[in-house]
DNA sequence: TCGTATT
C-alpha cells in the first residue's frame, strides 16, 4: 500500500488477459501524460488488458510511473524488447521503463548489495567478479550526480540460491584498493528498510533547525499527509516532487526503529515461489552482455545497466502540478475544520523536523482537542497529573515550539521552555500542561524517549510541588 | 555504502 490509486483505462469488453500476462511497470513517463496519451504507445505491440497510470491518493498527483498489462504475453516481451531503455519521452532526461512490475517477480531476495568498491570499478568489474556465481541479470555502480561512483552497486541474480552463494564466496573475501574495509556482499534493503534508511538520513540531515523546509506545508488534514509533505520536501531540499511517498504503516515502523534503535528484523525472503516472469519466459541465455537477448530481462546497454548517468536536474517544480490541484498550499489554513487546526502543530513541527515525527504517529494517535486554545504561556499550571517535565528539547525550541509539538495529544493549557538568563539559551528543558490526564499520558506514551536529531526527548509527569525530594 | 518511480 502505498499511496496511489489506480485510475484504469476501462477494460474494453473481451480484452481477457492471458493466465501468464506480464504487469509491466513504465518509468520516466511525463506527468503531463494520462492513459489516454500513453496508449497509443503502448497498443502498437498488442491489445492493452490495462493501463493504469499511479497517483498519489490523496493529491492525485501523477507519479510518473504506470502499470500496464497487455492481454498478451509476447506482447508485453515485444514492447520490453522495443521500449525499454530505447526512448526518451518528451520532457525526460532519461530514457523510458518497461519491466516487469516487483508485484511479478519481487527480485529483492535475489538482489545483491555490494558495498566498499574501489571508486574506479566499473560494471563491467563488478559483473566481472559476480559472473561466476550466477546469472546476472542487473548490475548497476551507484554514482553519484557526477558520475563518480559511490563505490557500491546492486547486481541482480536469476536466483536466490546464485544470489546466496556469491554472498558466500565475496562477502569479506578481499579488499579493494583504497577501501576502507573488506568487500561487503549482502541482500538489498527491502523496501521497509530503504524508507527507514532514507528517514534516518534526514534526521541526520534536517534534525538542525533549517527554515529552507519549514514553510509549504499546511493544508494537509493528517498525520500522514503532513508526513509525506515533509518529507518530500526534505528528501528533495525543498522540492516538492510527488517521487516519494511514505505510507504511513511505514512511518510508524520507522518511528519504532528510532525509538529502540534497533535494525529492523531482516526479512526473510520467500523462497520456493517461482515466478514466470524474467528468465521462466524466454529463458535467456547465461550470456546477456548480448544486446540480441531476446528475453523480458531488464535489458542491458552495453552489456550494463546505468553507465551515462547524466546529471539529472531539478524536476521544475511547476511541472509537478498536472492535474491543477496543488497538493501543498503554501498559504496558510484560513479558518479550517477543527481537525485541521488539530494538526497544524504538527505540520509545523514535522516541516522543522521532518523525521523526528514520524515517532509518535499511530503509536497513540490521540483524539484531536474539540478546542485548541491558543494561549501559549500561561504560568498556569494543569491538575495534577496532566503536567509534563521534557527534557532534552533542541536548542531551537521555544515555549511555541514546545506547544506545537504536544498538541496533538490534547489541549495544551501551557508550556515553557526554560531560559538561561544570562545568555537568553534554552536550557533544554520545559513544561507542558494539559487539561486533563488522559491528554498527559497519551503524550508521554507517544514522546517519551522520542529521538530529535542525536538526543531523546525524556518526557515524564511534572513532580508536584510539594513531592518529597529523594535526598 | 542501498537506485527516480512499484497499485
Amino acid at each position: 500500500m502505498n499511496g496511489s490509486e489506480p485510475i484504469s483505462i476501462h477494460p474494453e469488453s473481451g480484452n481477457m488477459k492471458d493466465q501468464d500476462a506480464i504487469k509491466l511497470f513504465i518509468g520516466q513517463i511525463p506527468r503531463n501524460l494520462e492513459e489516454k496519451d500513453l496508449k497509443p504507445l503502448f497498443e502498437q505491440f498488442g491489445k492493452i488488458h490495462e493501463l493504469t497510470v499511479l497517483k498519489d491518493r490523496y493529491t492525485g498527483m501523477h507519479k510518473g510511473c504506470a502499470f500496464l498489462t497487455y492481454c498478451a504475453r509476447e506482447s508485453a516481451i515485444k514492447a520490453q524488447n522495443a521500449l525499454h531503455e530505447q526512448k526518451t519521452l518528451p520532457g525526460m532526461t532519461r530514457p523510458i521503463q518497461v519491466k516487469p512490475a516487483d508485484s511479478e517477480s519481487r527480485g529483492e531476495d535475489r538482489k545483491l548489495f555490494v558495498g566498499m568498491l574501489n571508486k574506479q570499478q566499473t560494471e563491467e568489474d563488478v559483473y566481472r567478479l559476480f559472473e561466476p556465481y550466477g546469472v546476472i541479470e542487473e548490475c548497476t555502480v551507484l554514482r553519484g550526480p557526477d558520475g563518480n561512483s559511490k563505490g557500491c552497486a546492486f547486481v541482480k541474480f536469476s536466483t536466490h540460491t546464485e544470489a546466496q552463494s556469491a554472498i558466500s564466496a565475496l562477502h569479506g573475501s578481499q579488499t579493494m584498493p583504497g577501501a576502507s574495509s573488506s568487500l561487503v556482499v549482502k541482500f538489498a534493503d527491502t523496501d521497509k528498510e530503504r524508507t527507514i534508511r532514507r528517514m534516518q538520513q534526514m534526521v541526520g540531515q534536517f534534525g538542525i533547525f533549517n527554515p529552507a523546509i519549514a514553510l509549504p506545508f499546511s493544508t494537509y488534514s493528517s498525520y500522514a499527509h503532513a508526513q509525506q509533505a515533509a518529507i518530500m520536501a526534505a528528501s528533495h531540499g525543498g522540492y516538492l516532487t510527488p517521487s516519494v511517498a511514505f505510507p504511513a504503516t511505514q512511518i510508524h515502523q520507522m518511528g519504532a526503529l528510532n525509538i529502540n534503535s534497533l535494525p529492523p528484523t531482516p526479512m526473510t525472503p520467500v523462497s520456493g515461489e517461482f515466478h514466470h516472469t524474467l528468465a521462466g519466459l524466454s529463458s535467456p541465455p547465461a550470456n546477456i552482455t548480448t544486446s540480441a537477448v531476446p528475453s523480458i530481462v531488464t535489458p542491458i546497454v552495453n552489456g550494463f545497466t546505468g553507465i551515462p548517468h547524466q546529471p539529472n536536474g531539478h524536476p521544475a517544480v511547476e511541472t509537478v502540478y498536472t492535474n491543477g490541484l496543488p497538493p501543498y498550499s503554501t498559504q496558510s489554513p484560513t479558518a479550517a475544520d477543527t481537525l485541521q487546526q488539530a494538526f497544524t502543530g504538527v505540520q509545523q513541527y514535522t516541516a522543522i523536523y521532518p523525521a523526528t515525527t514520524l515517532t509518535p504517529i499511530g503509536q497513540t494517535l490521540p483524539q484531536p482537542p474539540q478546542v485548541i486554545q491558543q494561549q501559549q504561556q500561561r504560568e498556569g499550571e494543569g491538575p495534577e497529573g496532566c503536567n509534563l517535565f521534557i527534557y532534552h528539547l533542541p536548542q531551537e525550541f521555544g515555549d511555541n515550539e514546545l506547544m506545537q509539538m504536544f498538541l496533538p495529544f490534547g489541549t495544551v493549557i501551557s508550556s515553557k521552555v526554560f531560559m538561561d538568563r544570562a545568555t537568553n539559551q534554552s536550557k533544554c528543558f520545559g513544561f507542558v500542561s494539559f487539561d486533563n490526564p488522559a491528554s498527559a499520558q497519551a503524550a508521554i506514551q507517544a514522546m517519551n524517549g522520542f529521538q530529535i536529531g542525536m538526543k531523546r526527548l525524556k518526557v515524564q509527569l511534572k513532580r508536584p510541588k510539594d513531592a518529597s525530594r529523594p535526598y
